[in-house]
RNA sequence: GCGGCCAUAGCUCAGUUGGUUAGAGCACAAGAUUGUGAUUCUUGGGGUCGCGGGUUCGAAUCCCGUUGGCCGCCCCA
């Protein structure tokens, strides 16, 4: 039977499946939109250096990579935050600050498939360059929460824990931890949440046990759920960096609260999220239930772009993919099939009518109108009940009676009412119909 | 890369201790119906039972392998 099937982990959008994925595209877009955002695309495939510049080498083991005709080392993109930042990089003298950019795009990760992971999916990418202050964390955690909002997702439906690597860093650092042991902790925070007390194994492989003091104090920090616990976990501590971030956790979460959305935020020192480039705020949301996989992830990557070789440009950015979403959407009942429907249906008598209707019909559809028949003669009786189902609101009858008489005979589906009009009226008829006057 | 479960029509699934020509509902199509959307009825197309091998007189059924899927681990940029 199946000689050819797809290649596991790539999706196939029939008709229905790709009219959900474009309603969600659809109101994301729309979305950044509203938030000044304009939109760009970049290339599918990329140097796979520019990868391995960012993530390391073993990245090349989760990529699609291969080597070109040319003899170059290319990947299939993992992710837009690279190739962005060369855009930003490559011009960054010429942009208007603050950049404000987004992206609808296809990625591939060759990685075992899970519930809302697969080797393709799209993701939003939203990104501001050139902001070093939280101004630019507000919108970019504003934007996110309405890419939510704007499907009818509640606070009750999700929400986004907020944190900060670098006031981890300063924090480990008042407790007198070097970087690299920072970087470890921090490592094993991450995995807190899931591994318990196995978390720090790594940094016990690597260190030696932790001072069973100085655990003590990591993990009720990493327990911290409130800027009211934070302040208090900090304000015994010496010096001015915590207390400057303070500030600005106090100002970020002051914006997001004058918007309306401090219900949707909540504090989070658990989250550190994994790896490597993050240099502050960081976050990511969930849905409530607690039963999907992460739904976005951000936060500020300010030496990435100088990573790559370019000059240093503050930065912060979020990713949301379309699997765990679309998962979420359907949990809630909020995956409409919006399929369009046609606007007008010409019902055909025979093969003479069908001469008749082709003139009418190619002048509506250069008006714009959806406009459908049946390819072959069929009973009247099927003809309407496919009408019907098309979803059209008028129906446009050509039969013998009406053309002996010149003129159509126009039905509208949903009222059951029919009339007469004369042929050269046609398209002035339905223009009225579709602009409000019906009748 | 590792582990568990699974694979019969487009979809959801029956299929007896291994036994004649593999079934149902839904969906699709034709007809009843040569001028009006429902309902109903009749009929039809559609299957190498994921694929390959083995056991057997005989395999959808039992065994091995393989591919694919779901779920979890590792990872998650």
């Amino acid at each position: 039977m199946a000689q050819f099937q797809s290649l596991p982990g790539f999706r196939e959008f029939y008709p229905d499946a790709l009219a959900r994925r474009n309603h969600i595209f659809r109101l994301w877009r729309q979305t950044a939109g509203a938030y000044g955002f304009q939109e760009y695309d970049a290339p599918v495939l990329e140097p796979l250096d520019l990868y391995k510049t960012k993530s390391g080498d073993e990245i090349e083991s989760q990529l699609f990579s291969f080597t070109d005709k040319g003899g170059r080392e290319v990947a299939l993109r993992p992710e837009m935050t690279p190739t962005v930042c060369r855009l930003v990089g490559e011009k960054a003298n010429a942009l208007k600050r603050p950049i404000k950019w987004f992206s609808i795009a296809e990625f591939y990760r060759y990685e075992r498939m899970q519930k809302g992971r697969g080797r393709c999916f799209f993701q939003l990418n939203a990104d501001i360059f050139g902001e070093a202050g939280v101004e630019a964390e507000t919108e970019l955690i504003a934007l996110l929460i309405q890419c939510f909002g704007a499907f009818g997702l509640t606070a009750e439906d999700f929400y986004v824990r907020l944190s900060d690597r670098n006031l981890w860093f300063y924090y480990l650092e008042a407790l007198g931890l070097d970087e690299p042991r920072s970087r470890a902790v921090l490592s094993a925070v991450d995995r807190h949440e899931k591994m318990g007390d196995d978390a720090f194994k790594d940094y016990t492989d690597q260190f030696g046990a932790l001072d069973s003091g100085l655990k003590t104090k990591v993990l009720a920090f990493l327990q911290i759920k409130s800027l009211a616990t934070l302040e208090a976990a900090v304000s015994s501590i010496p010096g001015e960096k915590l207390g400057a971030r303070l500030a600005d956790w106090r100002k970020l979460l002051g914006n997001l609260t004058a918007m309306s959305l401090g219900k949707f935020v909540e504090v989070d020192l658990g989250v550190v999220r994994g790896l490597a480039y993050y240099t502050g705020f960081v976050f990511e949301a969930f849905d409530r239930k607690g039963e999907l996989r992460a739904l976005a992830g951000g936060g500020r990557y300010d030496s990435l772009i100088g990573k790559l070789g370019y000059n240093d440009m503050p930065a912060v950015g979020f990713g949301m993919g379309d699997m765990t979403f679309g998962l979420l959407l359907e949990q809630r009942g909020l995956t409409p099939t919006v399929t369009q429907p046609t606007d007008v249906y010409v019902v055909i008598g025979g093969e003479a009518e069908r001469q008749a209707a082709f003139a009418d019909i190619q002048s509506l559809r250069s008006d714009g109108y959806r406009v459908d028949y049946p390819l072959k003669d069929l009973a009247f009786g099927k003809q309407f009940k496919a009408a019907g189902e098309s979803g059209a609101k008028l129906a446009l009858v050509y039969g013998g009676e009406e053309l002996a008489k010149g003129v159509v005979r126009i039905r509208d589906l949903a009222a059951r009412t029919e009339m007469e009009v004369p042929r050269d009226q046609v398209s002035v008829v339905v223009r009225d119909f579709f602009s409000g006057g019906a009748e």
